[in-house]
DNA sequence: GTTGCTTCCGAAAGCGTTTTCGGTATAGGA
DNA sequence: TCCTATACCGAAAACGCTTTCGGAAGCAAC
């Protein structure tokens, strides 16, 4: 059982390891049947070329690495497995490798960022849940570097992207809650350096706008990824001079928090208050009450993002990759009319 | 900013490569005075040793796999980014790349193994939720080859494995219903071909043999690892003429439809009914009510994982890393005494 | 002044591919 | 029959690094 390489190959045939290369590599200036003449043979004896020479000898890396996002708080990935799934479904249909990569602290993301791409492992990245201004796609467009990156930061026109219409979904949910009555409308934000905390709180804003609903700055707080940090937020507010009767929440872990706080105060989500989340979380279907919330389409985003990356490695322009989808009300029972009295 | 190789290193510093490359992998046979010198040049001209050469001359591929586990269908991994974020930072502590990868179908799990210890790519690899009798396994074990799984199959003498003492898990589960007046458990199951739901029915079986109850085979179900499935088959036991007044679950995600269940017929949980799930997610304490659960102690798997591979991968007998943690018992709100009339 | 150790570094052979460049047949056209 | 184009394949360099081996100093000791 001897490791079977190129050159035992080509021996074996009687040709040279140029020989057998080409013809495995499908060029023209080899005989057809010698061509399947080897594929047959390599079929047989097992061969499989030896990817680190391959990618020394072409320079290309065949692998794209995932950066896994800094969160830990968040219990809401579930995304990241589905994500990679999907991914290397894209990338496995070409043989290519999928790693990923991690960065210790905040600072971190830069450097890993910068060994990614200096040390010649993958040829192409992908990002998720940017910031706002994001050092690590100026960093990666500054040095041409295939990537993509799942979300966007605010200016994003010059790269590729896949994200959902954050704007527009909270837009969706602010008009959907005064539909039902509710004119004070909480928002339980996210630091707003990520951009898709920005953005929503922009749509958030548009929407009332929109509705002739003046903002008011004490219905917004900005916390935390975390079910605790929704749940101190909303108790804030409820006990504020200026309860809102309904709030929004950017995360659907926020929202559980939310529900919390709504309980912890002896009222009932759905009829007292009504909470919108964000993500629809399947597990929102098991919560108390059920979240109402914005489901966004990941089904299968991990393909879509390794087509993108390989089409743009292959040369396309990133600017031809940029869609847009957006998020679905799922109506549960967290949300509820107002009581007229 | 030209790509700063080993051979422009050496020049710039009137050395040789060989020279440079051993100072700079700390071999002996070299001035202390130069290798500072190379060290300090490197630094400065960012100099990055290109992993597919460095692979290629040591034949060491410095990356692992992780094999992502089939289960589309269950709400419950968000192991999964944990469990990669720990690897990573064992890995990479050392330079190592993690490279994830899956199989479309249940066949093709052997394949993607063989294609992992063939293509040279990685020099381990981990596995998790094995089968009893796995044949990813014996193909590991037959070629050799280093390997770590999270779980274990039935016969796990002869493999390193990372795992939680499921039988004790679920001995000390009966036994707390137990103590709080239940004696028709019902049991939520998982398909035996998966050792962790073999192993929990033993511990079920176990537990109630223990307390001097008869095993009751109407009691329990076996379903997917879905919440959907865990709901129909507690409804099912529910509306038998042999209901249980207690249900406990191989998994979170079952539990959490179990309550649905519990609620759809009228009653409450925690006191009409009792159940406990396994897993300990944090959102359980979102459920209504929220699940008591086993919670197993996750927290730096990974680590420890990529710290038993590294070092069977340097020659290590993998028999030596064995490692049982037992689970908590976590009391939420979804279990209770029984109500005696 | 030869011998014998160390200490340090250079030379060179790989590792397994890919890819460019020639070179030999063979065929086709005159 | 000769010439040129075409089809096919071999030779060889390259990719960037590691590692074995040997050799040149330097030093001590006899």
């Amino acid at each position: 059982m001897k490791k079977v390489t190129l050159k035992s190959l080509a021996i074996s045939l009687g040709l040279t390891e140029s020989t057998v290369s080409r013809a495995l590599n499908g060029y023209s200036d080899i005989s057809e049947s010698t061509v399947k003449r080897v594929n047959k043979a390599a079929q047989e004896l097992g061969y499989k070329p030896n990817q680190n020479a391959r990618r020394l000898a072409t320079g290309v890396a065949e692998a794209v690495a995932f950066v896994i996002p800094q969160n830990h708080s968040s219990l809401a990935e579930p995304f990241v497995a589905q994500l990679l799934q999907g991914l290397d479904e894209s990338l496995s249909r070409r043989g290519w490798d999928l790693l990923v990569s991690h960065a210790l602290t905040a600072e971190d993301e830069s450097n890993t960022i910068q060994r990614l791409i200096t040390s010649g492992r993958v040829s192409g990245v992908v990002l998720s849940r940017p910031f706002r201004h994001d050092e690590r796609i100026d960093l990666l467009q500054a040095a041409k570097f295939p990537f993509v990156v799942h979300g966007r930061s605010a200016s994003c026109d010059s790269y590729a992207w896949y994200d959902i219409d954050n704007e527009l979904a909270f837009e969706t949910a602010v008009k959907h809650l005064a539909d039902i009555g509710h004119q004070r409308i909480g928002f339980i934000g996210a630091p707003l350096y990520f951009n898709f905390a920005y953005q929503r709180l922009q749509g958030y804003r548009a929407g009332l706008k929109s509705l002739g609903i003046q903002y008011d700055e004490s219905l917004v707080q900005i916390t935390e990824l975390s079910d605790d940090a929704g749940e101190r937020a909303a108790t804030d507010l409820l006990n504020s001079n200026n309860a809102p009767t309904a709030f929004l929440c950017v995360s659907d872990t926020q929202a559980f928090g939310v529900l919390a706080a709504i309980r912890g105060q002896g009222l009932v989500a759905g009829s007292d208050v009504s909470v919108i989340g964000y993500d629809g979380l399947k597990i929102g279907r098991h919560t108390n009450p059920p979240l109402t919330t914005m489901s966004q389409p990941l089904a299968q985003s991990g393909r879509e993002l390794g087509d993108m990356l390989l089409a743009i490695i292959d040369g396309d322009n990133p600017t031809n990759h940029q869609v847009l989808k957006r998020a679905k009300l799922l109506v549960r029972n967290s949300d509820g009319p107002l009581w007229t009295q």
